[in-house]
DNA sequence: ATATAGACGCAATATAATTGCGCGGGCGCG
DNA sequence: CGCGCCCGCGCAATTATATTGCGTCTATAT
């Protein structure tokens, strides 16, 4: 799960087992080398070396932020009035510590982003921008907001691979 | 994790449980339980209690896209040349049979949409955003390839929560 | 003050994860 | 073409975890 190593030759069982743990990744062992057509131990294997390997980055629960207090998911593009690399990084380093920021995407070479935040209220949402805006060497914040989302998949199609 | 029934009241045990299964999905419960400070089968309990209540939607492995052949992350705004439910809706359905197209948000309330897509390469990219172009109703289509992510957090912050 | 519901932990049982090992197939070398 | 080696498999045994039943305790409402 961490140890980073060469890259491995996939089979077609590799990625049955790579589909099946996106799609559920607390399925057991049994049951996931059931459905990938061989037995538990090497089955086992496969997905510690999976792991071990990189395929596999970690497990999370995907929780529900509406339920959690979490009303509004908004995603914001950002732009920085310049591109020198120490810019760049302060900005990351500076969202890298807001909760609110969940993801933080370097987008088009340089100077701008795309960040995926979540705010408890309207209130709270404003409060983000402002601060955002209010950043340094922050030129420019575009507000998208999420009305509704119709597909949040996890992962990349597991069919048709090269691996 | 499907059931969905009435908003519970969370205490502080339940968010640890559910902060820790955002950090580490597969953990075993007898660990999760050590870490919420309570006896295996309380814990299980609990875990049980907040998938069948909707708070946990589910288990995913993190996989490496790039390391899978999926060479290139890119958002895509499109903006559609209305605003018709039925318009919206088919091009809903329509990039949720497209099997790259990870994530569909509606954003600004209608007529546009931020997607998240992934590709084998650049050929591939080109392919996607033009068959995007190209589908019905398309008014405008604005590519945010990612450079680089320095942040993908999974879920919601957990500390001061409501629930 | 007392009955009641809810949550806990213990103990027992059922399952699952993990390890050791021998077997058999595919591959490269002689 | 045959021989051996390497790899991955599955079985069987062991260890660990998940799950269930149940008695107890505490906070709450009557």
């Amino acid at each position: 799960m961490q140890t980073e190593t060469e890259p491995l030759v996939l089979d077609e069982i590799d990625r049955k087992i790579l589909a099946e743990l996106q799609e559920d990744g607390r399925m057991t062992n049994v049951e996931l080398a059931r459905r990938a057509g061989i037995s538990p131990p090497p089955c086992l294997r496969r997905v510690r070396r999976l792991e071990e390997a990189g395929y596999i980055k970690g497990y999370h629960a995907d929780t529900d932020g509406h339920k959690l207090g979490w009303q509004i998911a908004f995603f914001v593009i950002v732009g920085l009035e310049s591109q020198k690399l120490s810019v760049l990084e302060a900005f990351e380093a500076l969202v890298a510590t807001w909760p609110e920021v969940r993801e933080c995407h370097m987008i088009r070479g340089g100077g701008d982003f795309l960040l995926k935040l979540v705010a408890r209220d309207a209130a709270h949402e404003n409060q983000l921008t402002q601060r955002l805006t209010n950043a340094a060497h922050v030129a420019r914040v575009q507000t998208l907001q999420t009305i509704r989302t119709s597909r949040a998949l996890s992962g990349v199609p597991m069919d048709r691979l090269y691996g």
